[in-house]
DNA sequence: TTGAAAGCGCTAACAT
DNA sequence: ATGTTAGCGCTTTCAA
């Protein structure tokens, strides 16, 4: 059996196709019995609504495109789950893409976005992509950043303030006694990445008699935080920091493992750790992590609904939300902690 | 500028709509200078093929649809990984949801592949779907059971014998000493779990003198396996297992920290402990997971392959791949590993 | 080698 | 409340 289409269902119906079109659209302007007869025919030939027709009708399909930077990282999970479930309460699907913190990935998205002709995209750009966005605009694709700032001011964006977070990670380590402080993480490219550390590098000087060293890795994964963590054990104790924050959870989980593995080096008493993320594995770790929590739900929620908006009104101003981190204290970088 | 058609490149190159369109699909078949006029204009215009137009008049998509059964599972994350760069070899992009071991979410997913007239679907069902999709191939799309067989014989598959899997961790355990066996995992009607658990059964038959006990968990998360070795920690010394092989990597993680935490249980040496799966962070835990490893990668690219020869010959007679699971031997369940 | 034209399934404007 | 119809952008015969 082929697929049936509104026109088989209006002849079993015996109404007009433009009455189906209706039942299926705004099936409040058509008389209930009228409905009712439509459904059925509908139920009996197993009528599926053609997406691709509906969208070439409309000019644009119901799905939203988003392009994360790392698909391993939690946190984009969470904000990508948050993002489908706002979508789908509109009507919307959300077509997700990895682009691994890798340019022509990012550019490949895109493209398959275009020709998809999406209503609008959800970005966390490796570079900033204001040009290309520029293009997307013009042929009425919307676009919202997420996580990250354009420099150009004409994109919504819905973003953390990362400067705060590293303020806020340096200023805890140092309210608790530390103060050969190390920040790693990298590479120094990625915005989130250098804000952290700026944030870092402000509040260490405000405060005299501390000071703040880079370990840079070269992903931020698990696998590097572990390699850094190793390379940190390997000098003389009183050459190691004793308070390091890391540029993500996933690194700081490395740390972790490194630190214990080769150095059984006590944490929180010889080296206390922060990470950043508070991704679900930070409160399971071995040592629970303290990390500077980022309310990826919400960035994922807002950025559809801003995005959905623009949609809509193309000439809406640009809103930039910026939503403030939160400091979770557990363990790796208080005794006391109850957790 | 509202998007070009191939209608304007026609125009301004000067040819027919045919023409443009034989250069996007059969540009061998057109004279070189035409060519290069026609792209050329599409230059000029930014011209971006219209994949609605294209599906509608092709009658299906240029997608494939992939449903796994849980997006925080890197197993799954690997295999989507792999899936996607073979359709992208051959053409296709992939749309893919998380059925989050939920048969409604399976449902929803199905009905929006549906809708969008996918070539075809890469499903890790809940239950056996055999029903709907016989449906599906009544409407043209086909489909492939990745990491499950179907009960009904009809439909291809790929996946890895879970049974052997389970053999081979319990035999490793039992042929390292272990005599007081747990299985760590659930729920059991994941067809996954119980094949794992059902081929451990197996080989503890074999050994007279060896025992296996069921410990259950919720959902197979780093959360649940914690819980599990916490209580485990509870019992008296006597009482433990001292071999435990966990459903998947993700609880034995979490087995991991439980019995670290509270009961400074030394692993390997008191419990001897083996995952499933050899995710990423097997060989980067605190200590070193052995684990039941599977070919994520070619499970995922031979579902593809799979897949798209049965789009493309409906009546091909289906096939049933099998890979067979390999053990990693790691310190978590040997003094002597090197890893 | 190229052009002309039909038609995929749908929605919305307009007519009844 | 329902029917009729044009047309979205594309591919693909068929004819020239």
């Amino acid at each position: 059996m082929a697929s049936a289409s509104v026109k088989d269902v209006a002849a079993l119906a015996q109404v007009s196709v433009g009455t189906v079109s209706n039942v299926l659209n705004r099936p409040e302007i058509v008389a209930p019995e009228t409905v009712e007869r439509v459904m059925s025919a509908m139920q009996k030939l197993s009528y599926v609504r053609n997406e691709a027709a509906r969208q070439l009708r409309l000019g644009h399909s119901q799905a939203l495109g988003l392009i994360t930077l790392s698909g391993g990282n939690p946190f984009f999970t969470d904000l990508a789950t948050a993002a489908e479930d706002a979508a789908a309460d509109a009507g919307y699907s959300v077509i997700v893409g990895n682009s691994n913190n890798l340019r022509e990935r990012e550019a490949g998205y895109l493209g398959l976005f275009e020709e998809l002709r999406v209503r609008g995209v959800l970005l966390s750009p490796v570079a900033d992509p204001a040009r290309r966005l520029r293009q997307l605009r013009d042929r009425g694709i919307a676009s919202v950043l997420v996580d990250r700032v354009s420099t150009d001011e004409s994109f919504s964006s819905v973003s953390v303030d990362d400067v705060a977070g590293g303020a806020l990670a340096a200023s805890h380590l140092i309210d608790s006694g530390r103060t050969r402080l190390a920040f790693v993480g990298g590479p120094l490219e990625i915005r989130q990445v250098s804000d952290r550390l700026e944030g870092a590098r402000r509040e260490v000087e405000k405060h005299p008699g501390v000071s703040i060293e880079v370990v840079p890795v070269a992903e931020l994964t698990v696998m590097e935080g572990r390699r850094a963590g190793e390379q940190l054990v390997q000098r003389p104790p009183a050459q190691r920091p004793d308070g390091v924050f890391a540029a993500n959870d996933l690194v700081a989980v490395g740390l972790l493992q490194g630190l214990f593995i080769n150095g059984r080096v006590a944490i929180p008493e010889d080296i206390a750790l922060v990470g950043y993320d508070d991704i679900m594995f930070a409160s399971a770790s071995v040592v629970p992590l303290t990390s500077v929590r980022q309310p990826s739900h919400l960035i994922g929620q807002t950025g559809v609904s801003i995005l959905l908006e623009e949609a809509e009104d193309p000439d809406l101003e640009p809103r930039h939300v910026l939503y403030q981190p939160e400091l979770v204290v557990r363990r790796s970088s208080s005794l006391t902690a109850t957790d």
